[in-house]
DNA sequence: GCACACATCTGAACACTGCTAAGATCAAGC
DNA sequence: GCTTGATCTTAGCAGTGTTCAGATGTGTGC
């Protein structure tokens, strides 16, 4: 679209896209800028004009990807089948959603997952971390989970998930058939959940933890 | 030792050591082979007598790097205060030294993390995962759990651990204070085991998963 | 319809990387 | 004391991220 010739009509985008397909094709390293601009027919410099630098590439596009994720979670426990019966079924759809991502594209979850190395900065909505905290709230109010439970959850649930992701997606923890995957997901978020709630209400000294996003959500609204 | 002239005593370990170093000072992956080399006084391609590239050279480091994990969770399992009351404490007390080492050495455990990706052949003794399996083990023995939730609970207790591992080690979840970490590692370990405790004795269609170092040492034992 | 300003892209170059191949240097065994 | 083999070096290749001066268009005000 918009010609071809010496002005790309949306370069960034099609770098993005290109290193995306890149990635997929051989891996989260297997790439160059200068293959990504010479698959769009551009010149290698051309890339710095939309980003500062491979690295700035690199986490824009993770920051696309994270988004695209968090609409899955979303529809996923959104979409979960037997909700009247069990409480729980909106976060395990979200957890199988999740693991199953990741084993479908390991190149792309292994970029996301290694390149945000200390830098908080994300204009990621939906991040998946704020979808899994919404549904976390959403289990209190149905009854699943104690509210006495429930102020610093998303820090044991969500660590539990991504370690299962990660794990599963650089191949270090294999599981046999694909069907498997989900189960594994089910039982890892049935367990964290229970056990959560089982806690006493005045559980030792509850630390306050944060992810980078929520820090700066909350920065945002209070200045 | 050895005379440092042409012969260099022990250069392959010598390059270990300066890649460790350097992963310290600048990251994961702000280094090359060619300043190890440098580093240690000898000439760039010196290092391939030793190691067949530079990705093999990560992948033994980051071997050393586990195994000296395996060593500190073991013995930080032994040492757990309060075994007698507590039959959950050896497993906190590793879950603790598992985060606390993440946030100690950050460029290591990412330069571990990420080494990974597919080859499941390790020499790693003893593997970090084997430690958690052993603990499990012991835990069912001392009654802290249901025999019936033993089968694959390390593949829900090792991805929860590692995932805040992971996650506090990247900086995608920060935590105040250094006192904090620790407190979120047992709350984790804690919740994880009662909820595997609570699981009905013949939880829905328990998968069958094998971690990437469980697979070769299965294959080592029956040949 | 035209000149100008601006965003966009190119070409050439720099310093650096992982890696290879041929030869120099040393230690040890006959 | 010579030879053998391991160990390290020198030189060089192809490819990388990045920069910068300049070429090439696109759109705006006249």
């Amino acid at each position: 679209m918009a010609g071809r010739s010496y002005h790309h009509g949306d370069l960034r985008a099609a770098l993005l896209d290109a290193a995306e397909s890149l990635v997929r094709e051989r891996g989260a390293d297997g790439w160059s800028l200068r293959e990504v601009s010479a698959r769009i027919g551009v010149s290698p410099s051309a890339a710095y004009h939309h980003f500062e630098s491979r690295d700035a590439l690199v986490r824009t596009l993770s920051w696309r990807v994270l988004a695209g994720l968090g609409e899955q979670l979303g529809r996923a426990a959104a979409h979960a089948r037997g909700q009247r019966a069990d409480p729980q079924a909106r976060l395990i759809a979200l957890g199988r959603a999740y693991v199953r991502w990741t084993q479908r594209d390991p190149a792309v979850a292994g970029l996301v997952f290694g390149a945000h190395r200390g830098e908080p900065e994300s204009p990621v909505s939906p991040h998946p971390h704020d979808v899994l905290v919404a549904e976390l709230d959403r289990l209190v109010d149905a009854g699943g989970l104690p509210a006495s439970s429930r102020p610093g959850a998303e820090f044991v649930l969500w660590p539990a998930l991504h370690g299962l992701a990660a794990l599963l997606g650089d191949g270090m923890m294999r599981l046999e058939g694909s069907r498997d995957v989900g189960s594994q997901a089910e039982r890892l978020v049935r367990a964290v959940l229970t056990g959560l709630g089982a806690e006493a209400p005045g559980f030792p000294d509850r630390p306050r933890a944060r992810s980078a996003h929520t820090e700066r959500a909350a920065k945002r609204e209070s200045p």
